[in-house]
DNA sequence: TCATCGACGAAAATAATTTGCACGAGGGCC
DNA sequence: GGCCCTCGTGCAAATTATTTTCGTCGATGA
């Protein structure tokens, strides 16, 4: 757990005089970071002891201890909230994306369930066929790189984003069959109809959407993936790193779980790609 | 520039002291951040003073400060020296994941540049078409966002994945035409004769791909995206989300070149979204 | 040979942090 | 209601960490 998540929920628990620190913190991490424990107590409107003893409840050891950890935190967090990128300037611009990306996924991170993930995984490693499905660009991506990820493990797999394709491949499916769905919005009304009737079926139904939205409600199993997003409108979504690293996230498990069955597909799958291309097989497996 | 880069091209111009110091920093970052001033000057066997002159030399203000800037940037470097995830337990795997794809972010932010950037969108914002290029399933989700990013910015944009249609493209285009390429390898043969017979035509190409590589080669500007690979085959490349980014990158350039263009286009997919779905707009673009 | 300069450390000075202690508010118990 | 305990807090002293000052050393070059 991140200190910063730490302080963020244990907040009720402090003492009004703690709670006044948490404030800062939470408020301010790039004055926190740079202060020194006088500095941030007169902030605070407290003494330096109680903020060393604010650091020991937050499991550190000293001020400093607390300091770096918090730094190491910032790195992502401070910039968070930072509005939009400063210009548009090529490095800033560059800096902005991956800034967002980074917090993409630290965002993510944080709010994920591990449990979830992997049953998740039990489910999709154990399905006779996997049908990925997404539309509208960003999940298209998502439901192809699934099934891009899963075939290279030794699953059946395959993706759609075709909305009537979607419902007959759902209608066709079988018991032991599994549908991975993406939708960003969570409002793909054609995603949630294949679900509902596959559900029907008894056929497992999981997907990766925004929590409590028309999809999820539809599902069996809800990967939850709620980000903000910001206003520029010319910046691509970084959400999109969130889902892409769930999706890596689903496949080593699977991965794991088909132990010996994604070996030797991977390694069919490289010998191939070796013989076919040059000879080397250092490179990466699929270009 | 971050602190962590700053040492280490700046290492040679240290004094012998001062580069003790800086090796102790650099291999071992862990020790490094939680070390008092005292503890840093006994490992490296120089004095104190001589770390704060140290710290002054690098453009902080004092130890502390360089404490922070240190932990900030340790954040993701000292993870990159981490191994393979340490269990098959999902909250490690998620955690290596995770980690990985903000690392391959950090690390190719680093090599960035971000004038070559420019030039890049400059080139793709006044192409007549543009063609995205990319195969074996990294590299052809890299080619299809691309086209998706750039179709919504009023771009006339076309991806393939498919070598014949390629070099058919290819043999196609026109003077005012943009070709951008993507191979993780950089050893996509197929892709290097297109490129290779584009600039004999006098056609614009881009390759986001391994420097030094034969496609890098054959291409006239190389966005060089180099990262290591770890050795767990079961995690799909990291490097995927460095790819992306530059896409993001580049794709943001490209809107903010032709603003009033992508404006336009952007709001009339909106409004066709919005009409065509339930009327909520606060929704992304394209689920 | 001697002046000069930069690197460096010892010690002093300063600043920051922690500890020990005491006070006061609030709550439970007799 | 009064007593006592606990908890949160600040003050001051003690401790510890950091920075500054100043002087030495060795290399360089006139």
């Amino acid at each position: 757990m991140d200190i910063f998540t730490t302080i963020q929920e244990g907040r009720a628990q402090f003492s009004p005089s703690e709670q006044r620190i948490a404030d800062i913190l939470l408020g301010d991490f790039e004055f926190a970071v740079n202060a020194s424990i006088i500095e941030l107590a007169e902030r605070a409107e407290v003494s330096p002891p109680t903020v060393t003893r604010f650091c020991r409840n937050v499991g550190c050891q000293s001020f400093s201890d607390f300091k770096v950890n918090l730094a190491k935190t910032a790195f992502i967090g401070v910039r968070y909230l930072n509005p939009e990128a400063k210009s548009t300037e090529p490095a800033d611009v560059a800096e902005d994306v991956i800034t967002k990306a980074q917090n993409a996924l630290f965002m993510m991170h944080r709010a994920l369930d591990p449990a979830l993930l992997d049953k998740v995984a039990d489910r999709i490693s154990r399905a006779e066929m996997v049908y990925t499905f997404g539309s509208g660009g960003n999940s298209s991506m998502i439901a192809t790189e699934l099934q891009n990820r899963l075939f290279r493990l030794g699953s059946r797999v395959t993706a759609s984003n075709d909305h009537n394709m979607q419902l007959m491949l759902t209608a066709a499916a079988r018991t032991n069959d599994v549908i991975v769905g993406s939708s960003f919005s969570g409002r793909n009304q054609d995603l949630a109809r294949c679900f509902t009737l596959a559900r029907e079926n008894g056929i497992t139904t999981i997907a990766l959407t925004q929590s409590d939205s028309p999809v999820a409600r539809a599902a069996e199993l809800v990967v939850g993936i709620d980000l903000p997003e910001g206003a520029n409108i010319f910046r691509p979504t970084s959400t999109r790193f969130a889902f892409l690293a769930v999706v890596d996230v689903i496949a080593s498990l699977v991965a794991y779980r088909n132990r010996k069955l994604s070996t030797v597909t991977l390694r069919h799958i490289k010998q191939q790609l070796v013989e076919h291309r040059d000879g080397d097989d250092r490179q990466i497996l699929g270009d």
